[in-house]
DNA sequence: TAGAGCCTTCAGAGATATGTAAATTCTCTG
DNA sequence: CAGAGAATTTACATATCTCTGAAGGCTCTA
């Protein structure tokens, strides 16, 4: 089997597992075939082409993945198409904004806890609740920012 | 506001949150009210009349929430009926349950690299995101397990 | 500044998914 | 061991969501 249809295959095979783990199908698809493919970037009208969806499906896909940090769009030149291309630091991104929701949780718990007050079987459940997530919020930032470290140290000098 | 209501709020509002995050609205819903009880434990009757649902809904939401290590089911002398209750250290399950889906993408982006080899656009995306999973896979584990040393720690000799 | 090309938005169709009600199965008790 | 109570499963109805196709709007060029 040759190579494009192989990364294909790879592609779609993770859309699919993205998709159940609560992302959009169509937008898992993009990301995918952005992160699979050989070229360095793809246009509206490939991915149209490619997965054989709307340019409104796109541009939907486009719009909720541009502020998830995971893709950009890139000025073509010469060509008056927009451009898509896979960020590089894409995944450091996508995992800070998981960061965001370690917060949420910690603030619910909190929450709970203002009106369940300490001394309950709620606010011993709650306890544990808040305690967990300050600790992985706490601990989870440090440990990205230094993967970004690692990560610029190996490739310094290199460009894409 | 009595306490009851401001606990009910609180845990539809997180019910909500965590619905947007992909989590089904029923099941969410199901375990917020376990999480912000102030009983220690619930059995379906209750869910169902608190939450306005049917015992079929509360069955599927259970039987998604057990896997996941978030409730358990609680034998109830004294009664026939079921009873539910959010476990000690669901959070951290949780968390260890999306470290699997790190491994995933580990794989997924090995499984990439074997397509199309290391020295391509292609192989340098997907490097990157090996990199990248291989990391946070091998740092999340120790933090977890660490979590819940410290927890046990801090708890010894505390029965709920 | 007019026009072509491309992206985005919108309304409606189609598909999916989810809850309900009823039938079934399971389990415990008398 | 029969029966009652409860949980689960299933089929169906409903609600939601998502894509498409077409219209509208922007931007760059000539």
């Amino acid at each position: 089997m040759d190579t494009d249809q192989r990364l294909r295959e790879a592609a779609e095979k993770l859309a699919l597992t993205l998709a159940q783990g609560g992302m959009q199908k169509t937008t898992a698809r993009v990301m995918t075939a952005l992160l699979y493919t050989r070229q360095d970037a793809m246009t509206a009208a490939d991915l149209c082409a490619q997965l054989s969806i709307s340019s409104g499906a796109v541009s939907t896909a486009v719009k909720q993945l541009i502020p998830l940090g995971l893709i950009e769009r890139v000025p073509a030149p010469g060509s008056r198409r927009d451009h898509y291309r896979f960020r590089q630091g894409a995944w450091a991104s996508l995992m800070s904004q998981q960061n965001a929701m370690l917060a949420t949780m910690g603030a619910a718990a909190q929450e709970g806890l203002d009106a369940a007050g300490q001394d309950s079987v709620t606010g011993r459940r709650l306890h544990e609740m808040k305690d967990f997530y300050a600790y992985m919020t706490e601990q989870l930032i440090p440990l990205i920012d230094s993967w970004r470290e690692r990560y610029a140290a190996q490739h310094a000098g290199t460009s894409r």
